[in-house]
DNA sequence: ATATACACGACTAATTTAGTCGTAAATAGT
DNA sequence: ACTATTTACGACTAAATTAGTCGTGTATAT
């Protein structure tokens, strides 16, 4: 309960990695993979949703790679996490309207109230603070 | 992702109810799930927890049912979804020892420092400030 | 006795998450 | 041009978790 996936911990671990390497230096998926012990196609995966998100930049072909593109201070844990798996809430009813219990529902607001405490927590922590 | 259970949901719902019911009062599973459209034996399971952690007591019988005793002020969020859904941590490598990747893992420290935020929200947060 | 209500483990169903596979497209080196 | 490498991505299967049901037992008020 309250966990986070697989893909966003190995996505957490490789957008560290890039982080730490020299400025403009490519890393493979398969280096990735192999050194921190990974599923090489599921961690594919998750840097291909950052790819599409513009937070790394992939090249292909022999000696491809990728690099992170943006300054990790300006990625917080909020855009992250919700880069990966979609809206966070602790309830879907934080998102969605079609709930066929909202009229008897006796703790809509104290679940925003948590949801609004958690994301708060997520946007003051950027990428940068993943570091050290 | 970051959802809490519909169990602990319906927990949290039956409890703001009985928060909300006059003093010694008995109120039974069936009319908790009635009023809110809740499936009267998964709910019966939570207050089961519930009252097995005494933050509900129960009595059997013809015009038995539930009542809360203790201070809503005294249970924190974090007791709340522990006593239902055991250790709260947003990785499992808060809790256990045996991750086969420990060794090359560089994310540890900060993942640790998510969860002790997550957690100090739930803690400062009792079921009393679900009632308003 | 009987009806009502909680207790609880075993079970099934549904949903979500994890991981795999096949194929395509780009590109560097030869 | 050919080959090896690497990303892109949808479809698929497997595993795990969550949701919900069922059967049986125990206490108790009337």
């Amino acid at each position: 309960m309250l966990k986070i996936t697989r893909k966003a911990e190995y996505a957490l671990i490789a957008l560290r990695h890039l982080i730490s390497v020299k400025d403009g230096k490519l890393v493979t998926v398969k280096e990735i993979s192999t050194q921190y012990e990974i599923p090489q196609e599921l961690l594919a995966k998750a840097l291909q949703q950052l790819a599409r998100a513009k937070v790394i930049e992939a090249t292909k072909g022999p000696s491809g790679g990728y690099k992170l593109v943006r300054d990790p201070h300006e990625i917080n844990m909020t855009n992250f996490f919700e880069i990966l798996e979609g809206p966070m809430g602790i309830m879907d009813c934080y998102f969605d309207s079609g709930c066929n219990q909202l009229s008897a529902c006796n703790i809509r607001t104290p679940i925003n109230r948590i949801n609004d405490s958690i994301r708060t927590i997520f946007d003051k922590m950027t990428l940068a603070d993943i570091t050290y």
